[in-house]
DNA sequence: TTAATTGATACTAATATAGTATCAATTAAA
DNA sequence: TTTAATTGATACTATATTAGTATCAATTAA
């Protein structure tokens, strides 16, 4: 059982490049090359990324994508709903002859905890987090300016 | 983003068919058609739960599957990890360039950490305690003995 | 004018999930 | 002892999801 699938695991690394490089354009290019990640794919994610206001781009010779949303206000959550589909343990885990009453179920209840429980762990979780962490960790990386 | 597949569900309701009626056997045939859960697909799923110690069986006319293992000692958790394998939240989602040493990673601590946290939610609901709460909320079943 | 870029979209490939079919072996019961 | 109900084993098909590739038009800085 795989939670993250590589929409979301790429999409998790191009922000930590475009939050790393705040301000200005980095092209598709350039962080597919430099973290690995299939260049149209990539280009994919992003498009989508701009759809959910998360990031802008602008075309063109030197264009790129740039943040725009807040890093601390990017949660894990949000982004395996754009690109997951919404959390959801199961439909409805016993239908018809064993649970008349959807409504006042237990089981349904049950279900319903445990999604809200993985829901807000991933919303602890966001780029901004994330990329403390990272930079933290791993004091080589120096804030990128405007040297490419 | 779905957590449990069809497998899991089925298998949690077979398991609660069985629970019910602990102590007398049951056929995949009367399984599905009262809980509604494709014939053969069953029978595939009671296998993979013999082989895991959870039921038994017996062959011929008047056969059928039987619980085993205590229904509070089976975890939702061991069963997705039978039909939906160990829970991981990505392989590892930051490589090569971005983090060089993978035993001290923060990132992956916190992926560990979600992991952990899920799995334990999971580990909290047993057969045993959904049957309860089952049979409680619809005291309209009856324990079923040999009446069938 | 050109080359580097994004926008949009269609396509293919690989994998996972869901479901079906078949036949042999066993066994209770007629 | 024959038969029908059952499980054991396994192969097959269908559908959906995930992953990745390709193409071409529009934009824009140099
Ligand atoms: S499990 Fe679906 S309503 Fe009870
Ligand atoms: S994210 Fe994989 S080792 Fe750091």
């Amino acid at each position: 059982m795989k939670v993250l699938t590589k929409n979301t695991d790429y999409a998790i690394r191009a922000l930590l490049a475009l939050a790393a490089k705040k301000g200005s354009y980095m092209s598709a290019k350039s962080i597919a090359t430099e973290h690995d990640i299939p260049y149209q794919f990539l280009r994919r994610l992003l498009q989508q990324m701009i759809r959910h206001n998360l990031i802008v781009s602008k075309e063109g010779v030197q264009g790129g994508f740039m943040m725009q949303k807040n890093p601390d206000e990017i949660t894990v959550t949000e982004l395996i709903e754009i690109f997951q589909g919404k959390v959801q343990v199961s439909e409805c885990m016993f239908r018809k002859q064993i649970c008349g009453n959807r409504a006042r179920c237990v089981l349904r209840h049950e279900i319903m905890r445990i999604e809200q429980v993985v829901q807000s762990e991933f919303e602890k979780v966001t780029i901004g987090k994330l990329l403390r962490d990272l930079e933290a960790a791993n004091p080589v990386h120096q804030k990128a300016t405007t040297i490419s």
